[in-house]
DNA sequence: GCCTACATGTAAATAGTTACATGATTGA
DNA sequence: TCAATCATGTAACTATTTACATGTAGGC
């Protein structure tokens, strides 16, 4: 998860650790917050393993390691930009992608708006078979608990189904002749990546 | 946090492992859900630690290990009830609060509302700086992202604001002499527990 | 006779946090 | 000169997942 945050970060410009977090915690803020303490190892561990070098670019001694990416480091983001993550990591891992959505190709951003639908509709339906079970021996507390929370996955839903949309009107204008419009100031043009594996397994029942 | 969630279930009543979890799932599902892989050893821990039990109600040699509540465990899980827990577990730590409020004290079930209420408003604040600030060069996506999580934020605490709103009527209600109705049919009364120490440091800007 | 759900568990890996320690730079 | 912020790091710990392993009970 940090690790695909800072590799996407990175990919933008170069930067030391300390101001990497300040990015990372105000582009992420919202569901999330990394600490030093994982951060450091992290730009270590992905340094050992070739995907970022470091500049000591400091006026003295000591002072600031600036962090670049390597070719292998944008090669090892293009192909996190298209997997899903383990599932424990779903929402973290759905908010960090669509974080750098404007890096991803038409087709893997369809393909991951898609995906995460279907899972909180799979999330939904369960919750509503709970709910419509449990009805007696529950307190008010933990009835509102679920009504709150079937309220915020059908609005995530419903938030969901106008991106894709928005998406799709996208392809269509894009496709129907009309120039792509240089939509917003990236440099890098968008990476298509391996198909993801995701959701094609049977997957016998979770309970 | 699972530890917490077991402890409150075993209040109610004895269970055996398999049973627990699905409890724990159907129970905590909007937010959050847990494997046997963490079951099973939290249990052991408990075990340990003297707060539940294991009774081996098994017709045959093997099968069913059904949990139980120790005094210990009851004393405990009545600790935890007004505690906060470490920051990094928050939005989970809320849940399950939330989710044994019918075992709680008024007065604590204030404090967790009007705590909760305070981080989120922070975290609201935190985030409208950042997209004032940002403003320009971020791409269509990270606005969208912000967008919907300050909403996200916001929706929070509203909703917030409801409940303690609803809690401050029962309280005046009961306090003017009408008899404190039996809402709901727990056995327990509920806990009055020891101040959680929270926000009450400087807390110097984590940024 | 086989499939599904019930039931219990372990080992290794994961992905972080908290608390601590240290020092440099900048502005009032 | 003092405080705040910038800046980098480590050690110990935490709570969990994933993948595996095994076996039972009930229905069709």
């Amino acid at each position: 998860m940090l690790e695909f945050a800072v590799l996407g970060l990175l990919a933008e410009s170069p930067l030391h650790g300390y101001e990497l977090r300040k990015r990372l915690n105000a582009l992420l803020g919202t569901f999330r917050a990394f600490s030093y303490g994982s951060l450091y190892p992290t730009l270590r561990r992905m340094q050992a393993a070739g995907w970022v070098t470091a500049d000591s670019a400091g006026r003295g001694g000591r002072s600031k390691v600036v962090y670049s990416l390597t070719a292998d480091g944008k090669e090892r983001f293009a192909e996190l930009l298209g997997e899903a993550g383990p599932s424990a990591w779903e929402d973290e891992a759905f908010g960090v992608h669509f974080a750098f959505f404007s890096k991803t190709s038409p087709e893997a951003r369809m393909r991951i708006l898609e995906g995460r639908r279907i899972r909180l509709e799979e999330k939904r339906e369960r919750f509503r078979g709970t709910m419509g079970r449990a009805r007696e021996r529950v307190d008010r507390y933990t009835i509102e608990m679920h009504r709150h929370g079937l309220e915020s996955v059908e609005r995530e839903v419903r938030w969901l189904t106008e991106l894709i949309e928005t998406e799709r009107t996208i392809s269509n204008e894009n496709a129907q002749g009309a120039p792509p419009e240089p939509r917003s100031p990236d440099s890098e043009p968008a990476v298509e990546s391996a198909p993801t594996g995701a959701s094609t397994k049977p997957k016998a029942k979770t309970d």
